[in-house]
DNA sequence: GATTCGTTTCCATATTTCTAGAAATATCGA
DNA sequence: TCGATATTTCTAGAAATATGGAAACGAATC
């Protein structure tokens, strides 16, 4: 079985996705935007245990999907765009063949895409 | 904590993806585009012993990611590309509160997006 | 209707992941 | 330095998931 590099990244990046905690984490996170939000904040926007949220935080943080700040004494999550980018290019990789299939892609409906 | 529908389809979808194999399986089929494989076929290319195959070929099919077709003997699998948009339209959803972001979004570098 | 082929279901076992309280760590203000 | 605040690490038990051989199944062929 072949685990290569990008494999590994794109499998760490939905493994930390693919848990309802985690995606309402991640979800919050996109929709805060570049400013992110504070794991306590998070912790009661969800209310879920701190040492949980934690746990779940640090699955994040290690599927590289999100960013990370100290920030006093409050730590700052923040989602990353380009690691989505990344695993989406992953997961299309090569997308039928190469040959010029009509098969729509993209995060919107407008945003559809021969590949 | 809100467990709705679209949430539980966008969960199924991610824990179909965030398997090893399953991941493999995923990526062969969207590069055979919409011929798809029959099961037999993905065994023999990943190397995988065919009850586990099964295993995870149903996972994706549960996981809404997979079309299946019996066609003759063999039972056909092919990718679901509305499926991967309609994923990534639930985990970006509300980027940025609707203020004017500048975040790339999108399948490839150049497909990018103001959300 | 017996046989072969492709695939799934069943099963027990092995492994991974989740949970949340308690304790530890780091930062800040007085 | 002390106390309050924010977060993580440690822990072990519970729950969920993965594995692959054997048996069963359905569809085609003889």
């Amino acid at each position: 079985m072949e685990t290569n590099r990008q494999s590994r990244i794109a499998l760490s990046a939905l493994s930390a996705l693919a848990q309802e905690h985690r995606l309402e984490v991640f979800r919050l996170l996109v929709q805060a935007g570049p400013d992110g939000l504070a794991a306590g904040d998070i912790a009661e926007k969800l209310d879920i245990p701190s040492s949980s949220l934690s746990f779940h935080l640090s699955h994040l943080k290690q599927g590289g999907i999100v960013e990370v700040e100290r920030q006093g004494r409050s730590i700052i999550y923040r989602a990353d765009f380009s690691a989505m980018n990344g695993l989406m290019s992953y997961l299309l990789e090569n997308c039928c063949e190469g040959a010029g299939c009509n098969v729509a892609v993209g995060a919107e409906p407008h945003l559809e895409k021969e590949c």
